[in-house]
DNA sequence: CTGTTAGCGCATTCAC
DNA sequence: GTGAATGCGCTAACAG
């Protein structure tokens, strides 16, 4: 039982056949007696096989190693958790499994997983790229027609698929309905410059300035770590200011967060005093303050989509060169104070 | 440059040099001359050669394969994202992939990916049992000589080894806790009563009542779904009750969360009006709730104290048929109120 | 329908 | 030091 590994000799000599008829009952082939398949399946079970994956796709053409890899910059915060759930799902239910490393933020160990993950005879990447990461970074994996796509961060000039949230209109309709709430003065909170995400929120909220009649003052614009302590420094620079705002669109939600908490911490009322809205990059939001009006996208749906465009370009066999960006849906949630307007959906 | 995959025999071409003296390179053997070495490597980096794992550890011995397995039951659950975090820490700067799988408690999900790391030849296995596993699930895999590590919820009387948090001693900690802080009717909620977490938490809690001279009163125990929700439900039912309680240990955090939800609701200010402590198995409790006591354990470490046992099976060769239980140290954290008193370990 | 014959890409003896 | 064989477990063509 213990005397090395079972192979596909070893049950054929139990079953009485030979290696190849083995070989196609694995496969599911119709090609086989019914009789003759069942005595197969029966000393598999018996001789406890397992089937490698490994020496079967080292035969075949190329990699339909049934392996997807999938990297994101942050485990640790739960939306891309949820994600590589939504991922996970429909990757498993396709007879896949995942290749999931965390690289948090780092470039290099984004380099190695995705060696790593190379050398493995993954058949396709899901990646939310760390930043600083260039287009170039996925060439190879192009060039071996690997199929990539790039979820939540856009990439500059990658000749990859990629799928993002609409982040300059989210943006911009949530100045918008800020505007109509009656607010003037405006900020924008939170959030590093350095990155496509922040320039994409950073329009966004420029466009909805500019629908509602608004200038632009770059004093409006403060930039912290999109984390609940970038939020509260954020907040309290706002209100330092001279001439305060009355509201704000957040970064994101952590940093919403600590707007909060900072407004708190000056004795004002989050969404009374104070409006402030954010986008739900942290899934935990959306139960933790219900008094705050966010921008969401479910990232589980977005990981299923990642998975479902990946799958198909996988099966199509042929990675088409061309970049697909679909957007995901944005919906503004009411609720604060008043009764909770239904989803107003985007995009 | 795109036809077909390049291989050892191609740089080996390349370099003037034999296929073996490719492979040698490829070990890092010492066995190479110098200048040969780096034409070698030129021509890998040259016609970008991957190298191909599946095939090498086809060819050794067994499996040597440098991924392990790690599968969880909720990945939602903040916890076991960063309980996968520390996990791939270590894994990754072993040199190893992570094969990371969610099975959101469906037991049949569990089966289907073990089954299938196990066709990809995984050298190891760490895993959050989904509900009603038995020790028997781990049978092949021990059979067949791979380690596998139980995280956070122990397995009956498997033979594989295990590292769970103390939650015993930690539920008796806090009701001592609870105890000195003057409280006599003490409450259990939240949790189903199904798992060996429930009844080692319960079990510590009748402890603790013991310890603080209190009987023990079945009516005291309220158990519910171990979510916010069910926090809410069971301090409803709680304070429904002729003889309330003035103080509760919850399952978890999220239940914990929850009966606050349900005390504000009341008009009780949760730590003041009623004393509530929890385990921390959701992570972003720590931060949502300061004014929590609240017994936790750092997921990211117990991560990464799994998959250092792992390896350290992986490399002893042979898995001991012994069962290893480590338990980590709890800490209980007071902020309720008063300052913040240094976090008392145990274990 | 089933058995036979070749390799897939690599690592491991052995000779040279 | 390096090159020529051999086989890991499996699938792909063919032959029976």
């Amino acid at each position: 039982m213990s005397k090395g590994r079972v192979t596909v000799i070893d049950i054929a000599k139990a079953a009485g056949v030979s290696k190849s008829t083995v070989s196609l009952v694995l496969q599911g082939s119709p090609l086989v007696n019914e009789g003759t398949r069942s005595k197969v399946n029966a000393a598999m079970r018996e001789l406890g096989y397992v089937y490698n994956r490994g020496a079967a796709n080292l035969r075949q053409t190329s990699a339909k190693s049934k392996i997807i890899g999938v990297v994101v910059n942050d485990l640790t915060n739960s939306f891309f958790a949820e994600l590589a759930v939504g991922v996970d799902m429909v990757v498993q239910s396709a007879g896949f499994v995942q290749f999931l490393s965390n690289t948090s933020e780092s470039i290099d160990r984004q380099r190695e997983v995705i060696a790593s993950m190379r050398e493995h005879g993954i058949s396709g990447l899901i990646v939310s790229p760390a930043r600083a990461t260039e287009a170039a970074d996925f060439k190879p994996l192009v060039a071996a027609d690997i199929p990539v796509v790039v979820v939540v961060r856009s990439l500059p000039g990658a000749k990859v698929s990629s799928i993002v949230s609409d982040n300059q209109d989210g943006t911009s309709a949530a100045v918008e309905h800020l505007a109509s709430l009656g607010h003037a003065r405006i900020a924008f909170l939170g959030g590093f410059p350095d990155t496509a995400v922040f320039e994409e929120r950073l329009a966004g909220y420029m466009d909805g300035m500019n629908a509602a009649g608004f200038s632009f003052h770059e004093e409006l614009v403060v930039s912290s770590a999109p984390s609940r302590a970038g939020g509260a420094d954020a907040i309290g620079r706002a209100m330092a200011m001279s001439n305060r705002p009355t509201a704000a669109v957040c970064f994101n939600d952590a940093v919403a967060f600590g707007v909060c908490d900072g407004l708190r911490a000056r004795h004002m009322e989050p969404g009374r005093d104070f409006a402030v809205v954010g986008f739900d990059d942290v899934i935990e939001a959306q139960t933790a303050v219900p008094a705050l009006t966010t921008i969401s996208v479910d990232p589980q749906s977005m990981g299923r989509r990642a998975a479902q465009l990946l799958l198909k370009q996988i099966n199509a066999g042929k990675a088409e060169p061309e970049s697909v960006t679909t957007a995901v849906r944005l919906v503004i949630r009411e609720s604060c104070g008043a009764a909770q307007k239904t989803g107003r959906k985007m995009a």
